[in-house]
DNA sequence: CTATTTATGGACAGAATGTCTATAAACGAT
DNA sequence: ATCGTTTATAGACATTCTGTCCATAAATAG
């Protein structure tokens, strides 16, 4: 997995170029930041950034890898036993560290998801999301036949656009909930879906197949 | 509201330009689509282009806004009794409507969420999903007395984002599923969350305030 | 028919891209 | 400490697209 990476310099304009790129993300839109805008920065030549990456778009693209791939470790996966007894405090306690990855970076997300922000970043995001999802939180708790409702793939599915969604409009309203609440916000309605946000009377049996 | 528009090149032009545009988007990525292109497809002159358009954005957005005006027109909100009683089979039929639109332009929207599509066309789509979950959704679907256990807006979002990560899903899977079975899973989904899917036995009341 | 609006084609400067050189510097390894 | 290899540099270059401008021609509404 590890390879070799026997050269110092390499790794060093990669962190110089990120760095520069992450910092002028927080001034101006992702369009209008140059190739050149981002060697300046960097002190390094605008020839070494090709020497390194063919994109903008690829820049970011390995930028970011490294930090989900830190993040996603802190995710460890829940039982199904665990969770029912526990009724998923456990789980909570995961997902937030995402949250809070956000709040801590909030101006570059809020770049990064705008209007003016890069597709390919937000599948990314929607990628991973959707892993995570599936492999930390619903295959541990799927019944044990793996007989579900619904399948896997499209909960994931699910789940990963609506986390896209609420984190868009806590970005959108500057951050006016805590972390922990939105995290709580979030696993409920997951959970239990809007009947029961709404209290509706309804039930799940009464499903037209 | 409605403006005068009393010369029909303006509106010929419009057309023509739009409809290049979304042409071209089938044939190419969004990026690599030049308003010369637009223009030539178009059989204008792009000086003309610049007469209607600044960017190539403004001429994909004032397209798409068109055609979702004409989407919320079909589809009429719930009264909360009326769902209760009919178990919710009147909104299923609204719903569906946006899915059968997705397959009849499926890659129009392939091109427009993937990779190299348009964010901004993007933040369109959820704000208008948003909108009408909000309003032709939620509100009607609310208790009387206001009290939801989570603001509608969180709600909405929440939905909104997870019916993008659906259809975005279902885009990449070449859609596998008919507009109807994917309408009939959101809903479920939506109402009654992963607890249900996954048969899991826990109780709403037990969640940790 | 006429005044007004819109479309045209071409020209223009400016910006950014991606590629290619030859040279210099930094590196790992022995 | 040195040597062969890898990486960084500065600058040049053709190319592509953009956005703005103009003078002219055509279409339109009234």
């Amino acid at each position: 997995m590890t390879e070799k990476k026997p050269d110092r310099r390499k790794e060093r304009t990669f962190q110089m170029l990120s760095g520069a790129l992450l910092e002028l993300l927080k001034e101006r839109d992702y369009p209008n930041i140059t190739i050149q805008d981002i060697a300046d920065r960097a002190n390094v030549s605008r020839a070494t950034f090709y020497l390194h990456f063919k994109d903008k778009d690829e820049l970011l693209f390995k930028s970011m890898e490294r930090i989900y791939d830190q993040l996603s470790a802190e995710y460890p996966p829940v039982t199904r036993d665990e969770f029912i007894n526990k009724t998923y405090t456990h789980n909570m306690d995961n997902s937030q560290s995402e949250y809070t990855h956000v709040a801590a970076n909030a101006e570059f997300y809020k770049a990064m998801f705008g209007t003016h922000g890069s597709p390919q970043f937000m599948q990314m995001v929607r990628a991973y999301l959707e892993n995570v999802t599936r492999e930390h939180v619903l295959k541990p708790l799927a019944p044990q036949d793996g007989k579900t409702l619904l399948p896997l793939d499209f909960i994931a599915a699910f789940t990963a656009g609506a986390e896209i969604g609420v984190i868009n409009w806590w970005l959108d309203n500057d951050l006016q909930y805590s972390p922990e609440q939105i995290n709580q916000m979030m696993t409920s309605m997951c959970m239990f879906g809007m009947a029961w946000a709404l209290k509706l009377p309804v039930d799940p049996n009464d499903i037209p197949t």
